[in-house]
DNA sequence: TGCCTGTTAAC
DNA sequence: TTAACAGGC
């Protein structure tokens, strides 16, 4: 058993597949020949090490971990230990297929099965097609029309009952997760330590408080980062520590199948949303480096290294963009209503490319995922399947003021603006001398001047629009 | 899950 | 002065 995004034992279809079969030799290689842009950032990385710690626990020390190319290493271990068959659960980003289509090859030449399952979608993307048989490209339908109506999705199914092969230790090349060497050399990890159990009692227990507690006020408290309204089940997904289908099926026996209300709707949605991004990547695979709308080929973008630097450092001067990439930097999570407002600075106000914030997001996030990233910040950008428009540019004045009332979130990841007023905490560029003083802020100094007046690069970036029209 | 601007109407 | 609304980007 070959795991990758999929560490779990419970509702794994390949773990069950290959325990059905025999004796079973779990793996997990860290890969290194995958392509420059997949390397793993710092955040995904810690995530990835404390998975793998889990993992081994659920499968009591059984797991072999080691490094390398996967294709060699399957390859050696086939041959050395007899080995008939290798399972594994799909990934969906173009590089994975190409490397699994080669190395199914090549195990099959040297007569060792492999067979491959979904493990980590709900929907196969080859299965949900228009009538005339190529992909959708807008959401609405594609959900709607295509998944709805589709067969449903599998059910959840137990840890199957497993025996494992003998002689683990005597298995030449092993590793143990810590030699990959995953976790910082710096102690910048301890907020996350704090804030996340990563395994999947930990993803388990997420998920059942958020449908306890929250997800029928997700519809409007999702909206609200100082607020624990959406599941944060992110990071759990992108290495599978839990199902798309145990969310899936959680939620709808806890509503026994309705889906009317309006927050189970929605969180449905967003599940719906996240396949979206594996479809989009799946059928029209460059979506990460690539405009979807190739019009934006020509967009306009920008050169600005200070002002991109600024914008990961949260210095922009702009405070709900500065806490939320302050966030992201410290505790290698973002809420998604500041994500939106983030990328929205970045890419219209700053006109800065997508593809610098889709970097950064890759290197910061926990739950940083090829499919999900590109095609959020395509959607931001405008260039995306069924993307925002691009004149709608964010506020982030107005959006500080609609879902951070009473500052509570800027207040936390921007201390230093914690004695200014409400009204003049989403705009302290705007406060008097005598406001600023009272509130212990010189700006300049204790707080950036604003790198771009939001007006201005408001009408400059509608007017860069024009051009690619 | 957009925001700005101009218009109208009520006070 | 303000709210509500429509149209445009």
């Amino acid at each position: 058993m070959w795991f990758r995004q999929d560490l779990r034992v419970k509702d794994n279809p390949a773990l069950i597949k290959a325990a059905k079969q025999s004796k079973v030799l779990p793996v997990y290689i860290y890969d290194t020949s995958v392509p420059q842009n997949a390397v793993l950032g710092g955040a995904s990385k810690w995530w990835l090490h404390h998975a793998l710690v889990a993992l081994q626990e659920s499968l009591d020390g059984n797991l072999l971990v080691l490094s390398g190319d996967p294709q060699e290493i399957l390859l050696s271990l086939c041959t050395q230990h007899n080995i008939s068959s290798v399972h594994w659960n799909r990934m969906y980003e173009p590089w994975a297929i190409a490397r699994d289509t080669a190395i199914k090859k090549a195990l099959k030449a040297s007569e060792c099965d492999a067979l491959s399952t979904n493990g980590s979608l709900l929907w196969e993307p080859m299965q949900v097609l228009k009538k005339d048989e190529t992909p959708y490209k807008v959401f609405t339908p594609y959900y709607k029309n295509g998944c709805l109506n589709a067969p449903d999705p599998r059910y959840p199914q137990r840890k199957p009952p497993l025996s494992f092969m003998d002689d683990m230790d005597e298995v030449k090349g092993y590793q143990g997760v810590d030699s990959l060497a995953l976790l910082p050399r710096v102690n910048w990890d301890l907020h996350m330590q704090e804030m996340w159990n990563v395994s999947e009692q930990g993803a388990q227990c997420k998920l059942e408080y958020f449908i306890k507690q929250a997800i029928e006020e997700y519809n409007d408290d999702r909206n609200v980062p100082s607020v624990a309204g959406t599941s944060q089940l992110s990071p759990y997904f992108h290495f599978g520590l839990i199902s798309p289908n145990q969310a899936w099926y959680a939620v709808h026996d806890a509503f026994n199948g309705s889906r009317e209300n309006k927050g189970v709707y929605v969180y449905l949605s967003e599940l719906g949303w996240r396949e979206f991004s594996y479809y989009l990547l799946f059928h029209f695979n460059d979506i990460q480096n690539r405009n979807f709308n190739t019009k934006f080929d020509n967009f306009p973008w920008v050169q600005d290294k200070e002002g991109l630097r600024a914008w990961q450092q949260g210095k922009t001067g702009v405070p709900i963009v500065d806490a939320g990439m302050r966030e992201l930097y410290q505790t290698g999570y973002m809420h998604n209503r500041v994500r939106m407002i983030v990328a929205s600075y970045l890419v219209k106000n700053l006109l800065i490319d997508w593809r610098e914030g889709e970097r950064w997001f890759w290197d910061c996030l926990l739950d940083a995922d090829s499919a999900s990233n590109s095609a959020g910040w395509q959607w931001v950008a405008g260039s995306g399947a069924d993307a925002s428009p691009y004149f709608r540019i964010f506020n982030p004045i107005l959006q500080g003021e609609k879902f951070d009332k009473e500052g509570a979130y800027v207040k936390k990841y921007c201390p230093e603006l914690s004695k200014l007023g409400k009204k003049f905490l989403h705009k302290p560029w705007e406060a008097s001398e005598q406001e600023l003083l009272s509130a212990n802020i010189v700006l300049g100094k204790d707080y950036p001047k604003p790198i771009v007046d939001l007006k201005k690069s408001r009408v400059r970036a509608l007017d860069a629009y024009k051009t690619i029209k």
